[in-house]
DNA sequence: ATATTTTACTTGTTAATACAAGTTAAATAT
DNA sequence: ATATTTAACTTGTATTAACAAGTAAAATAT
C-alpha cells in the first residue's frame, strides 16, 4: 500500500539489532558483536556501523564503554509511553487492548486548546477521537487525540480497533513520528477520568499533554493522555 | 580543583552553540549557520560539526531539516527536569533556590530500596540528603537523594546551599552524570510530602523515582522526586 | 606465586572526500 | 506576467584512513 522507499543502511542495522535485543538473541549484559565485527558482518564500514549504535544507545537499548565494547541494556518492564514511538509499540502489541470511545469525528478545535495552533491547522479543521487501553484488563491510559484534517482522506472510516493510530498513519499516509514534547501533571481524576479508568473520585492520575511532530512538517499529533499509574509506572530514560 | 581534561571538538562546539541559544544569540526560529559555514568558523570538518548538531537535536536545542538548516527549537519556559541535567541546570541558577532539610549523612541502604543495589553498594553503605527546591517561592520539588560512599571524602561536610549536587560531584570528585532511567507515578500527597511543598493533604503529586550513571561505573546515584505540578508542568522531550 | 609490562583488543576522535536528496531562489521559457 | 527549469545552496549517507584512549588478558620479570 505503500511504495518502497530506500532504507538507508545504518537505519537497516539498528532495526536488527533492534529486534535482535528485543526477540532476545542479545540478552540483558551480553556484549554486542564489536563494531569493527559489525561491519564485516553486515558489509558496512565503521562510521555506518556507529551511526546505528548510537541510535540504539540513544534508546536506551545498549551502553557503550570505551575499551570494552557494546553491552545491552536491561529493558524497562514497565510501559514505555516516554519512549520515542506510541503507547502499542511500547508495550507489546499482544497484552494491550484498546476500545474506542469516540471514533474518529471531523470537528473544530477546542477554543482553549492546550498547544499554540497554526493557521493552517486552524483552518482545516480538527480529527478527534477518544481511546481507553487496558493492560492485563486494567484500564490504564484515557487517551484522547486530535490532529489536523490535513491530506488525510477517509481517515475517519478506518478500522482503528486492532491498529494502532501511528500504524494507520504509517501504513496509509506514509506519515511517521519524529520527534515530540510533553508537558506532565499530576491531577485529580474527574468524574469522566474516574469512570474511564475504573477509579475513585479525586484519585491521582497522571496527565500527559504531547505535542508531536511528523514527516510532514505541517502535520502535528496532540494527545491529552491520563493515566492510571496505581499499578504500573511510566518509563523513561534520559 | 581538577587536572584539565581534553575536551573533544565535537563537544567543544556544542557547548558553544548551547550556550549561543540559551543566552539569546540564536533565538527560536533561527537558522544556526550552516554545518559548512560551522566548519570555516570553528576549524573543523563536517563530520565533527555534525557529531555537535547531532547531540543539538537529540537535545531538543535545534530541529534539522534536510535541503534547509538547523533551527533553533522553541525552548521549554517550565522546569526540564526531565532533560539530561539537574534540576538546576534546567531552570537556570538564578530563580532556583535549595532549602536543605537533611544534610548528607552516612547511613545504612533503606531495606526495600526503590531500585536493586549490587554488593559493593551495599557494603559502601549510603550517603543520604533531602532538599526542597522553590521556584519563585512556591516549593517545587521535594528531593531525597541516595548515592553509595564511594571514594568521596568529606562530601557530607560540603556546603550545599548555592551549589547543586551535581556541581560539587562533578568539581571536586570529577563524576559527571551520564544517562539514566526513571519511574513516574501520580500519588496522593502524604503528611510530609504536603508539610514540605505546601499543599493539602491527599493532592496529586508527581512521584519520580530515578537512578542515574555516572562515568564511574560503579557509582549510581538515586533520588525520590516529589514534585508540586500545581502551577508548573514537567517538561520532556522524545 | 606474584607483580609488572606488554600486547591485542575495544570504542572515541578527527580528517578528507564523494555523491544523494531536499529546499529555495534565480534564471529562463512560455 | 506567469509557469517552468535550472542552479546553488542545504543536510543526509557512506567510504577510507589514521591515531587516541580505555580495557583485559597474555607474556614477562621479579
Amino acid at each position: 500500500m505503500v511504495s518502497p522507499k530506500i532504507i538507508p543502511q545504518h537505519r537497516r542495522l539498528y532495526e536488527i539489532l533492534r529486534k535482535h535485543i528485543l526477540d532476545g538473541v542479545y540478552k540483558e549484559g551480553d556484549l554486542l558483536p564489536s563494531e569493527n565485527e559489525l561491519c564485516q558482518l553486515y558489509g558496512m564500514t565503521r562510521p555506518t556501523v556507529r551511526q546505528s549504535l548510537s541510535r540504539l544507545s540513544n534508546d536506551g537499548y545498549i551502553r557503550k564503554h570505551q575499551g570494552k565494547g557494546s553491552i545491552v541494556h536491561n529493558l524497562p518492564k514497565e510501559i514505555g509511553i516516554l519512549s520515542v514511538s506510541g503507547t502499542t509499540s511500547a508495550v507489546g502489541d499482544r497484552k494491550l487492548k484498546t476500545t474506542i470511545i469516540v471514533k474518529p469525528v471531523l470537528m473544530q478545535w477546542p477554543a482553549d486548546f492546550m498547544f499554540p495552533l497554526t493557521q493552517l491547522e486552524k483552518e482545516s479543521g480538527c480529527i478527534y477521537m477518544e481511546r481507553v487501553r487496558f493492560l492485563e484488563d486494567i484500564p490504564i491510559f484515557y487517551d484522547i487525540t486530535y490532529l489536523a484534517n490535513l491530506n488525510l482522506p477517509r481517515i475517519t472510516v478506518r478500522q482503528f480497533e486492532n491498529k494502532s493510530l501511528f500504524q494507520i498513519l504509517r501504513n496509509y499516509y506514509r506519515i511517521e513520528i519524529k520527534s515530540g514534547e510533553q508537558r506532565i501533571k499530576a491531577i485529580p481524576a474527574n468524574k469522566k477520568i474516574s469512570r474511564f479508568l475504573h477509579l475513585k473520585n479525586d484519585q491521582p492520575v497522571l496527565h500527559l499533554e504531547r505535542k508531536m511532530e511528523t514527516n510532514n512538517p505541517d502535520l502535528f499529533l496532540y494527545s491529552s493522555i491520563f493515566c492510571n499509574t496505581e499499578k504500573y509506572s511510566i518509563f523513561g530514560r534520559f
